[in-house]
DNA sequence: GGGAGCATGTAACGAGTTACATGATTGT
DNA sequence: ACAATCATGTAACTCGTTACATGCTCCC
């Protein structure tokens, strides 16, 4: 249920078509929230049936034309209602910790070898969110622009600091996760040498 | 997938019923991984009908039985293929990030409200990780005896401090939320007063 | 003319959730 | 006798993933 709402959140600073959402998707909004375009494109259209967003054709190129979606009042009514309702914590699973587990199963080297891939991932997160937190408070991302052009400078400071609330998180998890790893490198030399 | 394992990893310690399992399940295990009832049954069923496992019915009382589960040597080596396997690095897909990067849609009364919830939820996750790290430590842990009963002094210790390991990173994970939540009501204070 | 990228999906499947269903046993 | 808990599921549904499908446009 939450991708609509992610949806939504997109849709407040800009209108956009499918594919526009879905390239915001794979690049900054990724990071806190993924989907692809084969969950997207009927997304949008069941929220268009139910009356949170609106479409209007636009034309492209000669023949082409495209949907941009825009966010209706009843859509915005329901993203408020969703942000007040209390959250339902997220259940644990994440098959990383459940492998640390039971590393004594596996070969040390493949252990080392998969730390080294989780390291790597984790590192090109953070050097992303990173990333994306400078042009937050620059205020020169395209989608969170937009949103300010729209707003006071009292509401655009409350957006920016939140926005940047947000990837503190991310960046602080991104951290915590690579200590981590740190940690298990640490821990396979002591039990098993170098 | 990685229900499969992570129901194989549990019976290597020691055969359980599919009750047993559920309860460990929803007791200690339940913080690397969550499932209910009514996923665990059936993949049981699919996992004996494709060798992982081989079940013994145990009378029950005097007309109830039971199936206990016991882990074949296919079940083993397919355990130790995934674990050796590359981990496939979670998607990011929180609400909770969502949310917070959205929070000036809100009310600040209901951003409180979130937060303190958000709050008691990571306190008592981390207390609860807290005590099953203890008994980890001093090899208490029910599920975790059992196994070590099987090994020699050297094996243990590893099974004993990747386990340990394992809730070291989740231990980090709830601090490092509790810390985020911190920052958030610093937040809410600064940019809408107490 | 050809390749990169724009634009929009469908189909099949797997994983996970919620609600429901049923009966036996053990302890008070 | 009654409650708690042991024991084992099914059914319907939602959410997400993977693979495939199709055609246009813009620029070189």
């Amino acid at each position: 249920m939450s991708l609509r709402y992610a949806l939504i959140a997109l849709l407040t600073g800009r209108s956009m078509t499918g594919y526009d959402i879905s390239k915001s998707f794979s690049r900054s909004v990724a990071h806190v929230w993924h989907a692809p375009d084969s969950q997207i494109y009927p997304e949008l259209n069941r929220m268009e049936r139910d009356g949170l967003l609106t479409s209007v054709e636009v034309p492209w190129g000669k023949k082409g034309t495209k949907k941009e979606y825009h966010v209706t009042d009843a859509g915005l009514a329901d993203f408020r209602a969703w942000m007040e309702s209390p959250l339902v914590p997220q259940r644990q699973r994440d098959p990383a910790y459940l492998k640390a587990a039971y590393f004594d199963f596996a070969d040390p080297a493949a252990v080392r070898e998969q730390l080294r891939q989780q390291q790597a991932y984790w590192e090109e997160q953070l050097r992303m969110l990173e990333g994306t937190r400078a042009t937050l408070l620059d205020r020169s991302h395209p989608t969170l622009a937009a949103r300010l052009s729209t707003l006071n400078e009292r509401d655009a400071e409350l957006a920016v600091r939140y926005k940047v609330y947000a990837y503190d998180g991310l960046i602080a998890r991104a951290r915590t996760e690579l200590a981590w790893i740190a940690d298990g490198f640490a821990l396979l030399e002591e039990l098993h040498g170098r």
